[in-house]
DNA sequence: TTTGGTACTTTGTCTTGCAAGGTATTAGTT
DNA sequence: AACTAATACCTTGCAAGACAAAGTACCAAA
C-alpha cells in the first residue's frame, strides 16, 4: 500500500523532471548521429529517459517544423523504411542555447540548495 | 529580427526546463523556512527562476492538497494577511525523492552527452 | 474617500505528454 | 496466396499544467 503509493509518486516526480529536458536530449542524441524514431526511443530508454511513441513522434515533427531537424527516408534491412532525422545548423544553434540553459538550471538548483 | 527571434526561442527553452523543477524548487525553499506566496516569487526571481502568480498559487494549492504543505495565516505589517506555507513530514519525504530524481536526471544528461 | 501598495484567487487559453488505436511494409510460414 | 510476426510510423482524445489577465480584498496614509 504505502510502497505502491510511493512508487506512483516517485514516477510522477521523475516524469515531470524528464519532460523539461526531453527536447534537449533529442538534440543531444541527434547531434552525435542521425537516427530514426524507434532507435531514439531505445537509446533514451537505455539512458533511463523513458519516452513513448505518442510523445516522440509529435515532438520530432515539431522540431522539424521549427527547422531544427530534417529527415530522409532510408530502407530498412527488415520491415518498412525508416525516417532518419538529422540535426540542422539551426538545430545546433538551439542546442547550444539549451546547453547554456541546462547549465543555468543546474546552477540555480545548487544556489537554492546552498 | 534575428536577435528577437533568438530571444523568444531562448526563453522558451529555459521556460520548459524550469517547469520540470518548479515543484522541486518550492519544496527546497520551504524546507529551509516557511514563506508566503509573494515572497516565494521574489526569491525564485532572485535565483533566476521566473514564476508568476497564476502559476504559483495553483501549484501551492496542489502541493497542499497532496499533503506536502500546510499553511497558517499571519498578519502582515502592511496590507492583507499572509498565507504562510510550511513543509510537512510527507513533504520532506517527497523532497528526498525529488533530490534523488534530480540527481538521476543530471547523471542521465551527462551520460547522453558523454 | 481616494490612492497606492500588498496579497490572494480565478478564468480561459494554449501547449504538451501519453495511452490507445490505427496504418503500412517486409519476411518467413503455412 | 493467406497468415503471422516484427518493425515503423502516425493520429486521436484526454488530462495536466503554465501563464496572462482580470478580479477581490485588506490596510494605511494623504
Amino acid at each position: 500500500m504505502r510502497a505502491m503509493e510511493k512508487n506512483v509518486n516517485t514516477e510522477n516526480v521523475r516524469a515531470q523532471m524528464r519532460k523539461g529536458v526531453l527536447e534537449y536530449c533529442i538534440l543531444l542524441l541527434l547531434a552525435k548521429e542521425d537516427a530514426y524514431a524507434s532507435s531514439i526511443i531505445t537509446r533514451l530508454k537505455e539512458a533511463n529517459m523513458i519516452v513513448v511513441e505518442g510523445t516522440l513522434y509529435p515532438l520530432l515533427i515539431r522540431q522539424k517544423n521549427q527547422g531544427l531537424l530534417q529527415y530522409r527516408w532510408e530502407e530498412s534491412p527488415q520491415g518498412p523504411p525508416r525516417k532518419y532525422y538529422a540535426i540542422t545548423d539551426k538545430g545546433r544553434e538551439q542546442l547550444e542555447e539549451m546547453n547554456n540553459a541546462w547549465q543555468e538550471i543546474v546552477t540555480t538548483i545548487e544556489n537554492i540548495k546552498n
